[in-house]
DNA sequence: CTTATTTCCTGATTTAGATTATATTTTTGT
DNA sequence: ACAAAAATATAATCTAAATCAGGAAATAAG
């Protein structure tokens, strides 16, 4: 594996300062977090850990995207979701006292802090506000994993792919002065289809369908949504 | 909807005591738990809440078994979760202030205490254990439903209708006397079907094809396992 | 007890999407 | 800059599972 370079700064000067669990910490309470955590530039491709392997701590992505996948007995990789800046990683594994159930690997040059196992531990139960987060960070988790599920029985690969465009444009979206909406994201034909659970060439089959629709255009492996309304309507047709 | 019927008692009575997330509370710090809550009984298909509405508190499996589910715009019932004795609901929804994405119904007869919103609040900022035993909860919940969620796209109808045979044979399993395994839950075929998300006609056939090959037997609607090692190789098999 | 309703089961038919195959474009490494 | 590898794209074929259809059991209701 290639060697990944530190680069040492502190959460108050973190791009996704405000935004993660840490977020009401203040002073020398996330100066403390700051001691407790070290930084790390992931090339893209590079994995932060693997399932099956014990978690040692906790990742918090401070830029970049990072996806989390499953990989079944067949090869066949599934991606159950993918954290921004902000978000933790790993937490999971470290409350329930499991494995790693999920590798972590780097979809783009990426900064992650990590911070150790029992210092995590402890600040939880010290401050009630990263507690607070973080039930509110796994709630929120559940509930996109719980509504990916229902829609994985409810709908059809063209209704998951207009939904994905729309979840995509939630997290990533960058609006344009064309009105036109980046995603600011740079995902493989083959992640997108591993997200809703489908083979890449049928993936590849709907998107240029919806590009002929005229609902989303391309520029290189940047994704422009052109007609949000269209891609509601196409997301909810029934059969 | 019929009138439900209020049964007092204290949580240290309670028949799933020790499981639930309170369980390391003691003395006083549990009895102000039970001063905060009221015990409802459930009928067979009663609802605790409905999808869309908004919470007021939390709910506290004592004694049944509640199901969890996502209705889409096409009216098909996904079951996202079964909640047991020991288990908490609607939690996600009071962290994350959002309205119930989901419908709580119960399957069976059951008991289940309602906890204010506001009392649940405070007590996780107030009780540490409290807070890291509904993370690992929210967690173990997640790793689940993030699980099913690449089963989905990684394994066919046969091989989820073996993997949650087994599942329920973790959470409702009792050994008995005769070698078997009894699943000590009630399931109607379409509700087995909404959790591997399939068609009840599909989910039939394998079960029938199951009971043939002799992995399980049944009596009325209670499921015996007969063959554990068997489901197991069912599930594995790559085509 | 009898009827009605729901749940369970089996077979035939259809279809959405997987798989296979092949070509083109883009990216990567040297 | 160029070759090799990887990613993207489109079309043709095949199959797992949905849908449709009809009856048997089991439960509930009168």
């Amino acid at each position: 594996m290639t060697k990944k370079h530190d680069i040492p700064f502190k959460c108050d000067d973190c791009p996704s300062k405000g935004q993660g669990i840490f977020c009401e910490l203040e002073g020398a309470a996330i100066d403390d977090v700051s001691d407790h955590k070290v930084v790390n530039a992931y090339k893209k491709g590079q994995t932060l850990f693997v399932q099956g392997n014990p978690p040692y701590g906790m990742y918090c992505v401070s830029k970049g995207n990072i996806k989390i996948t499953q990989v079944g007995e067949d090869g066949k990789e599934s991606i159950v979701r993918i954290a921004t800046a902000g978000d933790v990683i790993g937490h999971r594994s470290i409350f329930t006292d499991q494995y790693y159930n999920a590798t972590a690997t780097a979809i783009e040059d990426s900064n992650v802090c990590f911070i150790d196992k029992k210092y995590i531990l402890k600040l939880v139960e010290k401050e009630p506000s990263v507690a607070c987060n973080l039930i509110g960070k796994l709630g929120r988790d559940l509930g996109a994993a719980e509504h990916r599920l229902s829609s994985f029985y409810q709908k059809n690969v063209r209704e998951r792919l207009a939904e994905l465009l729309l979840l995509l444009k939630e997290s990533h979206g960058i609006e344009e002065a064309d009105g036109r909406c980046k995603l600011n994201i740079k995902l493989t034909r083959e992640e997108m289809a591993s997200i809703i659970g489908t083979a890449s060439e049928t993936l590849i089959r709907f998107m240029s369908e919806l590009k002929q629709e005229g609902f989303i255009e391309q520029d290189g492996k940047t994704i422009y949504i052109t007609d949000e309304e269209g891609l509601l309507d196409f997301a909810n047709i029934a059969y």
